[in-house]
DNA sequence: TTGAAATTGAGATTAAATATCAATTGAATT
DNA sequence: AATTCAATTGATATTTAATCTCAATTTCAA
């Protein structure tokens, strides 16, 4: 479960597991989407376990660094995290007429990246694929 | 040739190839590698033609919407780009040490995208695909 | 209980990118 | 050549996500 995993990360760092860190650990892995800081800032202010923006944003640092959260992409505005524990690794397809997000996953693909590394001496710890292009919606209408 | 393209492509906006677009395009032009807005700004500077950090900003993005130039990733600090005209698409490595950056292609795996876009109805136009870790040299040292 | 280390939050700071706007330029028309 | 007007420029201001600062507070092990 999440919050033991949070908390032998912490522990491993040296670092201890607050009200405010729970609070955001919480709100992070109580909805299923995608999400940028300042949205997710403002639910926890809604919510009845507070934590300042500032401690939104460290904690946010923690969970990438911890592997429970992930950066989906960088837009132009913020950044768009999603957690990922619970869910298995996927790629994403964005609708640039509605911005929908579809998530896909393909085993091929996968491999396929591991072999491309390998044959470039690259160590790949990880990898962002984002295509982009007009949803089944979209498509028809423009 | 680019500055053709460019000039094509700003002429069916109704907009004009001015000494300061031209200064842009041609710094931009002048070397291969992959860039910063800023950067390129000062290379400008530097330079005999010259151009506001404003009208770089605003060329570079007209230089994206034209297709001579491509938005490579968004880091923490800036957007890197690189021009794409008279190179052939590619994806990247990044290394999470050093920052260098290795240019990668696979036939097989842009077949395996387009395949991928078939099966989800979806229309793709483009993609980005970054995969991070340890280049060559340094996944030896750490 | 004590004390060192970690954490917090309010506000300041940073910096990339965009917006503003008066002055200038470009080029088509007379 | 002069007129005209939209496009463009550049200096500066603004925006805003994200980080930093630091005094006050909390945590927890000794
Ligand atoms: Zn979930
Ligand atoms: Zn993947
Ligand atoms: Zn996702
Ligand atoms: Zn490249």
């Amino acid at each position: 479960m999440e919050n033991k995993i949070f908390q032998n990360f912490l522990e491993k760092k040296g670092l201890k597991l607050t009200k405010e860190r729970i609070a955001v650990l919480k709100e992070v892995f109580s909805f299923h989407d995608h999400f940028e800081p300042e949205r997710l800032y403002l639910r926890i202010k809604n919510s009845d376990s507070k934590a300042s923006r500032a401690s939104v944003y460290r904690t946010l640092n923690l969970l990438v660094e911890s592997g429970l959260v992930e950066k989906v992409t960088r837009t132009e505005k913020s950044n768009v995290y999603e957690h990922t524990f619970g869910h298995s690794h996927h790629d994403h397809m964005i609708c640039d007429r509605c911005g929908s997000i579809t998530e896909f996953y393909s085993e091929k693909l996968e491999n396929l990246q591991k072999e491309i590394c390998r044959s470039n001496g690259f160590d790949g710890k990880s990898h962002t694929l984002e295509i982009r292009g007009y949803c089944n919606k979209c498509k028809k209408i423009k």
